[in-house]
DNA sequence: TTTCAATAGTCGAATGTTCAAGTAACGTGA
DNA sequence: TCACGTTACTTGAACATTCGACTATTGAAA
């Protein structure tokens, strides 16, 4: 390939809408002050309670020492709560804890706003075809 | 729109090959040691050389505070060297070292390598097409 | 000119993240 | 059933990043 220009690296490309996303999505969590991880750690437990710490750290794309000590942080916030799971005494079931649900009810439809952020701005089916090339690159 | 698995949303499946591509570039620079973000500035200085402090945080994705000291090693380490820039003394260029220019030269390759994994596993037209959808995100 | 807001970069403290090691539970094969 | 490798999670120490305050310089307006 010849030399290519930083800027027009697909990987680089990524990088940058990535890091415009996460800004942007910070922007709109700040009012309730909540990290983009808490969120996302919501969002997860929102689509299937309970979840595993291991499921969650998959999911959220967060390490699971990170993780540990996000939960908690959640727990000493009344976000979430701990069990075992009776079926395997070595997991941890995180679930939803009241002021979790609240939270999220207030917050729930920020990322889909952006969602629909991304699909305005790509008129046409474009957004579907965008789809369709990054799920071939994923895994 | 109507409710969306996490994984499906153009965010996710962004942030999630970001963080793929960035295990996989880590993987290739384990050999020498390099911090990725090191790399990464090694890639903005070899493109236009000097850059100031500032250039190189916006290119790289680094944030003003953490490129300060990024940099401090990289002059340690004998890669960069630091010079006021005589039109602007508030702006500080930095520079190749000998040492940085031999570890680009050994380096370099890496992310095209990336790239030219990336246009393989999209067969025909389809990385162009990726990279145009992509182009439109940003900003 | 002098003043003042804006820009560029750095510093240290606070905060977050990761690594490596540790504990506990599980499951398989002898 | 017991020994052993594997899996799930947590812990504390090392490391990296960010926030806010600071210095120095510039450019522009009074």
């Amino acid at each position: 390939m010849a030399q290519m220009r930083m800027k027009d690296q697909l990987a680089y490309m990524i990088a940058s809408i990535n890091r415009q996303l996460e800004a942007e999505l910070e922007e709109r969590l700040r009012p309730g002050g909540v990290p983009i991880e808490q969120y996302r750690i919501l969002e997860v437990l929102d689509a299937s309670e309970p979840a595993a710490m291991g499921e969650i750290a998959t999911q959220s794309l967060i390490e699971a020492p990170t993780l540990t000590k996000i939960i908690d942080k959640m727990v000493a916030e009344g976000l979430v709560y701990r069990a075992p799971d009776p079926n395997d005494r070595r997991r941890v079931l995180i679930l939803t804890a009241p002021g979790g649900k609240a939270l999220f009810k207030r917050l729930r439809g920020v990322s889909s706003a952006q969602e629909q952020r991304i699909v305005d701005l790509l008129e046409g089916d474009k957004a579907a075809k965008l789809r369709d090339l990054l799920k071939e690159l994923i895994q």
